[in-house]
DNA sequence: TACCAGGAGAGCG
DNA sequence: CGCTCTCATGGT
């Protein structure tokens, strides 16, 4: 029998060196508005409300829990951030991002929306890809429950979903060329020619030549979905963002191959270079001036 | 108005 | 292999 007293619908986190705002906002995943200081977001199929004071992490969702383990990973709270960031290079330009971010933690996502999301990413804005997957969720994901008084919220459309829909449908959201790459990935995990839970049991380099399989994922894209989504703590997304600090701290500002970018962020940032890579990037965008949350 | 955006793929020599 | 061009759309 449920009881009544027991408020299933909220939790907490206590944390310590955790950016609320930073993780959500940063541009690792798309979903996440921040309304009247609180985030709303999906994860897991569950309609979530989060914000922070101090050193609490609050949740509220519009479906009782019986567990919040799937949150806290994927919210990654038990992290340790600073050891972590110890085995950083010891150097100016990694203590400054550091420094310029304290708290931003890498989330766990699940593998289908990030992927789906990447492929959605390429030459586009932050704010861009966030309307993209707005409409695609409004106009074909499931809508799911809410708390009363609340606005409407979508689920992510599953790989069945977008298999079905039209490239026009998908064009309809106003994403472009990517509108085929996107539909004939959703076709090849439908049609089981891959299986994105087989995944999380290989290492980086099968992992990412699988990902390297689906129309519309080169190398940058695949090291997004293997850092944000499977957690290989190597893989080292290099964009433009990521370029032009890279080049600004480590090669005078010259021109650099992208390949010869790739070998010196392998080699130079250690176990965590994925989390030095979303340090550079959070930080050159802040520093540049971009709305970084809504 | 130009230029650019969390790129990838195809065509070329 | 490395280079260049194109792709679609909207923010700045």
């Amino acid at each position: 029998m449920p009881q009544p007293s027991l408020k299933l619908n909220e939790t907490t986190f206590t944390v310590r060196d955790y950016d609320l705002a930073a993780t959500l906002g940063c541009g690792q995943a798309f979903r996440w508005e921040l309304r009247q200081g609180r985030w709303h977001g999906v994860v897991g199929g569950i309609s979530l409300e989060l914000w922070q004071a101090e050193e609490t992490i609050f949740v509220r969702s519009a479906a009782p829990q019986t567990t919040w383990n799937w949150l806290a990973d994927y919210l990654q709270v038990h992290a340790d951030l600073a050891a972590i960031t110890d085995t950083f290079p010891k150097e100016a330009p990694m203590r400054r991002a550091v420094a310029a971010c304290r708290g931003l933690r890498l989330l766990r996502q699940e593998p289908w929306e990030c992927l789906a999301s990447f492929i959605l990413s390429s030459t586009k804005q932050i704010v861009q890809i966030r309307q993209i997957i707005a409409r695609l969720c409004e106009r074909h994901g499931h809508p799911m429950t809410v708390r009363p008084g609340e606005a409407a919220a979508f689920a992510f459309p599953t790989p069945v979903q977008v298999a079905a829909l039209s490239e026009a449908q998908l064009r309809d959201c106003k994403m472009g060329f990517r509108a085929p790459y996107l539909r004939q990935t959703a076709q090849m995990i439908l049609a089981n020619e891959v299986n994105l839970d087989d995944l999380r049991r290989l290492d980086l380099p099968s992992a990412r030549a699988s990902l390297l399989g689906f129309p519309g994922v080169g190398p940058k894209i695949a090291d997004c979905v293997l850092l944000f989504a499977y957690g290989f703590p190597t893989a080292f997304p290099v964009d433009v963002w990521v370029m032009k600090a890279l080049r600004r701290s480590y090669f005078q500002n010259r021109r650099v191959p992208l390949a010869q970018l790739r070998y010196f962020a392998a080699s130079h940032f250690g176990p965590y270079a994925g989390y030095a890579q979303q340090y550079l990037f959070h930080s050159l965008r802040r520093s540049e001036g971009k709305k970084l949350s809504p």
